[in-house]
DNA sequence: TAAACTGTATCACTCGTATAATACACTTTC
DNA sequence: GAAAGTGTATTATACGAGTGATACAGTTTA
């Protein structure tokens, strides 16, 4: 069962987008696998003080990307190969990395300057 | 006169908060400074393409914070003190920073390969 | 002074997000 | 087989973001 013990609550982005970022970044880093099973939508809507539908909508935009497979009545499970593990691990580098080095950009701050900041900043918690 | 020309669209956050963000990043770099005028509420939604109450929102909470001054009649401009410019700065580059930082450890990745990482992504591109 | 531009305010509308309350068919489990 | 849990679907409501249109008072500028 995939665990949503790390799931942080973000206030200015959609909770629907939150869950689908937090299950990528879970296969990713390899926690989160092909045949693992997903909390039902009630389970994780009451895990999260969300509405089920909200839950509904994640899975549902999940099945539409193929990473998960749902059937009527069963638990819904992580359905994924491979190779697609390699290329969300590189869609989700690529925009982590792209937004931070343009808002550096937009002020003035050097690569050599963004470099030493990641270091100060990485011991701070989370 | 502050120019637009480096704004880009995002699809994903408020139009609004894009506006603001845009102005703080300007201030961070220098850029923006203090006196600076900034365009009409007519003028900008013009160029952006967006709805002048759009903008109007953006200027209020400009004004809200303390980062323009606004005569009803003559155009608003900036009105800034060193000490602002620095704490900007630094709550840009942190929260810049921690986005990131947050993201790949999610993916589990360490402070090496994020910071090889950076050198990779810096040229491509703004 | 008059025209053009500015900040400010209001009203009505659409759309996406999220909530709330059900309902029904299917699967698992006892 | 019955109960509990599950995926799926529907309807209604509320709110923020954004648009569109309009109005009015103050400032600039020709």
């Amino acid at each position: 069962m995939i665990s949503f013990e790390q799931f942080l609550m973000d206030d200015h982005s959609p909770i629907y987008l939150q869950i689908i970022g937090y299950i990528k970044r879970g296969i990713a880093s390899g926690t989160i696998g092909d045949g693992d099973e997903m909390p039902s939508r009630r389970v994780l809507s009451a895990l999260l003080g969300v509405n089920p539908n909200t839950v509904q909508k994640a899975y549902a935009m999940l099945e539409e990307q193929g990473l998960i497979h749902s059937r009527s009545g069963a638990k819904s499970c992580i359905a994924i190969r491979p190779e697609t593990v390699e290329q969300i691990r590189d869609e989700l580098l690529e925009e982590a990395m792209k937004h931070m080095i343009s808002a550096m950009k937009q002020m003035g701050v050097s690569c050599e300057e963004a470099t030493e900041l990641i270091g100060r900043y990485w011991e701070q918690e989370v």
